[in-house]
DNA sequence: AATGAAGTGGGGAAAAGTGGGGAATTTTGG
DNA sequence: CCAAAATTCCCCACTTTTCCCCACTTCATT
């Protein structure tokens, strides 16, 4: 019944961002008095099969493929001592929440996770290659501009 | 209108296909006067092919289904001397207990094992990956806090 | 101007978490 | 061996949170 015109171009745009397999650009959005946050479309696509947000490096959050999510940490588990392996499991699984989208493609990021980020309402959503990253768009911008300044050595 | 067909099967097959494989996330729940605590919704789908609960790596309880039980053994049977092996299983398997859930979705904890990991009311439900965590609420927020800080060279 | 996609907000139904009464069962003391 | 006491189990009830749906706005395209 709703199979209609909207659908069909929609798959269309997935399909050219799945191919390229990569998260770009930089999106500003807001999180609502619910703790929604729209996802920018050109990222639902690969959150298609399945993707998770946790604890980023830093104060933001990342969000994983879960395809990328496994391989990283096979990765990370792979060179551990079993100490150093108990703890990490520790920190990183229970702060993990797997990510479902509703039918506007909102996300809903866990209280405990915004606390850690320190997101309130006016976030950035950065892809970064083969994540998403989620920031206080304050923290973001003052990081952006240290970024700029401090790293201008970098052949780019 | 009709945009919200194709979002709508995401989040319900994401769930399917994740939910099996792995424990996530981190649950703030009680136990009461009569020794029940709720099993977060989303673990129990696991739990009711059956799982154990038993005393913890820590000051902790563990909760694996049986399925994790059996390969988390034959791990350990593969890197420990044989005293070693002795001692643990005469240490775990005697304080283990089968999990049965109520109408609610509760489990109860023997008394003895609430005793162990100095639980009282209110506790923190971990997902670790292949099986849950069941902490003191202060003890495993000092643990966390400990973590991020100590731990703040795991990339991810 | 019309259309559709994207982002945002909110109401209401459903589910999850919690507490407690009371019957059935087991334990205990006489 | 019986009866009182304690424990367990099965409901029911209440509160809070989550989820689903609908609506509005904006922007870009045509």
């Amino acid at each position: 019944m709703c199979t209609g015109i909207a659908t069909v171009s929609y798959a269309t745009q997935v399909e050219k961002v799945w191919m390229r397999s990569m998260f770009l650009g930089e999106y500003e959005h807001t999180i609502d008095a619910k703790g929604r946050l729209a996802v920018p479309a050109k990222f639902r696509a690969q959150m298609l099969k399945g993707a998770v947000v946790s604890k980023g490096m830093g104060t933001c959050l990342s969000v994983y493929t879960l395809e990328h999510w496994e391989q990283r940490s096979n990765e990370l588990v792979a060179g551990m001592s079993s100490d150093d392996l108990r703890d990490f499991e520790r920190r990183i699984y229970p702060s993990a929440s797997e990510i479902e989208l509703d039918a506007q493609g909102r996300m809903i990021i866990p209280a405990k996770l915004r606390a850690y980020a320190n997101l309130t309402s006016e976030v950035t959503v950065a892809g970064v290659r083969d994540h998403v990253e989620i920031w206080d768009r304050a923290t973001w911008q003052s990081y952006q501009e240290k970024l700029d300044t401090e790293g201008s050595n970098i052949p780019f």
